[in-house]
DNA sequence: AACAAATATTTCTTATAGGAAACAAGAGCA
DNA sequence: TGCTCTTGTTTCCTATAAGAAATATTTGTT
C-alpha cells in the first residue's frame, strides 16, 4: 500500500489552501461521485412495493416529508436515516453504492466485463475489482479480488454479511479462515461456498498477492 | 510512524486461531448493543492505513473535524459523506450496513471444493463440473466447465432457462452467443453477467477447449 | 523536564436534515 | 357541484451535521 507523499508535507508557503482551491477542490469530488440518485431508487424500490409515503414512513421510522424529500432528492439523508430505509424497505445493499449507469430494457439483459476493466474498489485488506457493474437490480454481485492480506491480524473482526458466497481461487495460494471451522489452505482452480454471516476472512500464502473470483448472492 | 513492531510477519494457523477465538468471543459479546458503530470501523480502517485525520480529510474531502466526530460516534453522517468515505478510504460496503447478526443464529454452512474434484456432468456441448455439491439449498450453483463446442451449429437450440448467470472465462477463448445481441468474443479473465430466460450458447474458439467459471441464481 | 511539531478534539457558526402541519392535487361519491 | 378521503409536496421550525479555527493532547527530541 503505497503512503501518502512526502512532498505534500514540505509545503511551509503552500500550507495554506487559497478559497479558489478548496471550491475547486469541492466541486470536483462532488462531481464524480454525487451523481448517486439515491433517491429515485428509493421510489422504485416503495412504488415496486406498492407502498404509500404514509406506510413507507411507518415501516422505516421516517417522517412522510422526509421520505419525500429523499425521493426528489431535496436532501441527503443522514447515515441513521439511510439505515431505516435500507432495513424499513428491502434495499439491496452493494447496489447502493454502485453507480446506477442507465440500465439496459427490461427483457434480456446482458453485461460484459473485460479483464481489468472492472470498477476497482479498495480496501486495506482486499482490492476489489467490481464486475457488471452496468447492470443493476442482479441477483448476483461478481468480484475479482486480489487479496494483499499477509496475516490475519490485519483483521480487526470478522468480515460478516447477509447472503452466501461462493469463492475461486484464481492465482496463488490463500488461507481461508472461517469462524466455525479450522482455516484451511486453498490453491488454484479450489473453490468454496460458505455462509456470510458466519465470520470469514482471506489471506495470501503466495508469493504474490493471491487472486479469487467472488460472487455474492 | 514506523510500522507496528509485529515480530512475527508470518502468521501460524495455530497463532491466528487464537485471534480468530478471541474475535469470535468479542463480536459475540458485542452483539447485544448493536448500535452499528461505524465510527470504530472508520477508525480502524483509516488507522490501518496509517492515515492521518487531515490525510484521511485530504482524501475524503470531509473536514477533520468532522471526521472526528464521525469516528467518535458524535454525530451520524450524511449520505454523501459516508459515500466520500467510502470512496476516499476504501470501505467494505456489506459491512457497512449489515447487521452485526451474532453468531449464534448463523447457520455456519461451508463446502470446499478442491481443484478437479467437482462433480462431472458431461453433456454433448459442455463438460460441466458442479462444485459445492455437498450442500444443498443453495441460493447459487456454481460449476466449471469445459467447451468443446466448436461451431455454432452444434447447438440445435438455444439454452434457455430462469434466473440470471454470471460468467468468466478461466481460459481459452469464447464466442458468447447470446439471443438479442451479436455474438461477442471473450478472453481470459473477461467475464458476463445475463439473463438466462435470453437464449445463449457458448463456443470455443481457441486451440484447446475453453474453460470457464459459471455461477447461476 | 521542556519544548516543538504533529495529531486529535472541541467550540462556534453556518448550512442543512428531519418532523409536524399546512397545502395541493386527485379520486371517488352523493 | 361540493364534500371527503387519500396521497404526495411544501413550509416552517427545530435539531443536528459540516467546516474553520481554537484548544488540547500526544509524540518525538534535545
Amino acid at each position: 500500500m503505497s503512503d501518502e507523499p512526502h512532498f505534500l508535507k514540505q509545503a511551509t508557503a503552500d500550507e495554506s489552501e487559497t478559497k479558489a482551491m478548496r471550491i475547486a477542490r469541492k466541486s470536483a469530488t462532488e462531481a464524480t461521485l454525487e451523481p448517486l440518485q439515491l433517491g429515485q431508487r428509493v421510489r422504485a424500490i416503495r412504488l415496486s412495493q406498492n407502498l404509500t409515503l404514509e406506510e413507507a414512513s411507518k415501516r422505516t421510522g421516517l417522517a412522510r416529508s422526509t421520505l419525500s424529500k429523499i425521493e426528489n432528492e431535496q436532501i441527503s439523508p443522514t447515515f441513521s436515516a439511510v439505515n431505516k430505509l435500507v432495513h424499513g424497505l428491502g434495499i439491496d445493499i452493494p447496489q447502493l453504492f454502485a453507480q446506477p449507469r442507465t440500465g439496459a430494457s427490461a427483457g434480456g439483459r446482458r453485461d460484459i466485463t473485460r479483464k481489468g476493466e472492472g470498477k476497482p474498489h479498495p480496501t486495506p485488506t482486499y482490492e476489489h475489482e467490481l464486475l457488471a457493474t452496468q447492470l443493476t437490480q442482479k441477483k448476483m454481485v461478481p468480484f475479482r479480488t486480489r487479496v494483499h492480506t499477509r496475516t490475519f491480524d490485519e483483521f480487526d473482526e470478522w468480515i460478516r454479511h447477509e447472503g452466501e458466497e461462493f469463492l475461486y481461487v484464481l492465482s496463488g495460494e490463500i488461507l481461508f479462515y472461517t469462524e466455525f471451522y479450522e482455516p484451511v489452505t486453498l490453491n488454484e482452480g479450489d473453490s468454496a461456498y460458505y455462509d456470510c454471516t458466519m465470520g470469514h476472512a482471506l489471506v495470501s500464502t503466495s508469493e504474490q498477492d493471491a487472486e479469487v473470483l467472488w460472487v455474492t448472492a
